[in-house]
DNA sequence: CTGTATCCAATTCGATACTG
DNA sequence: CAGTATCGAATTGGATACAG
């Protein structure tokens, strides 16, 4: 392992303690709802009612939480349409693009190691 | 991006989907407390104790929990010593370093970019 | 020392209904 | 279409006490 875990906490004293704000950015992507929004979105950009078929069995609530929390912690950009019917385009900042290839290598070797594998 | 959220999905007909055991490994993976159970683990074999000082706030119920389904999952290895007073030594499975290797990337970009960049 | 059991508070989540 | 508001059910999480 080329970078220890020891390093990456002290890189910014405490870093991942409760509170601080990596630990806000870790809980939010790191929620079952926030990898799939993420991963769907890396596939590109996604209206509201597409995020809702894409994401099955996510309740109006949790992807508009997930959404804001996301959009907050600026990996996701919200896009509003001045149209009528109205419509929002949700899609990955540079950040959140960046985030995503760094989360694929690990949901990879979940999917390929962990959908059969004994123990 | 070398690998898209569609392939990785598609790999393994409906992976990620409610109740699967993909699914069941990403939830217990991407706990707060996984995360950094894996990550201080990744450093080296912890006692039971240990593992409660070092994750500093976590109940013993959490710390038992998380555990228990991580060494389900096969991503860690319980070794009971025969002594007295009683030991338990924890430490990562091949496969479980495996995960924690590719959680690296992940984690050290949260910790950079996340602690106090503005938006 | 290493856990398990229990109780209780807090949070999460889903379903539904409703608004701009 | 794109959300917000609200309520209740279910789950999570912590503290404590206790057992092997």
């Amino acid at each position: 392992m080329n970078v220890s875990f020891a390093e990456i906490q002290g890189s910014s004293s405490g870093c991942f303690a409760k509170g601080s704000p990596t630990r806000l950015v870790l809980d939010h992507v790191s929620s079952t709802w926030g990898v799939l929004v993420l991963g769907t979105l890396s596939e590109g950009t996604r209206r509201w009612g597409e995020l809702r078929r894409d994401l099955d069995g996510i309740s109006e609530k949790m992807l508009a939480s997930t959404l804001r929390a996301l959009a907050t912690d600026g990996l996701v950009h919200r896009e509003p349409l001045a149209s009528v019917p109205p419509h929002v385009e949700y899609s990955l900042t540079p950040r959140g693009r960046e985030l995503a290839e760094r989360m694929m290598p690990f949901l990879e070797w979940i999917a390929t190691n962990s959908d059969d594998e004994p123990l």
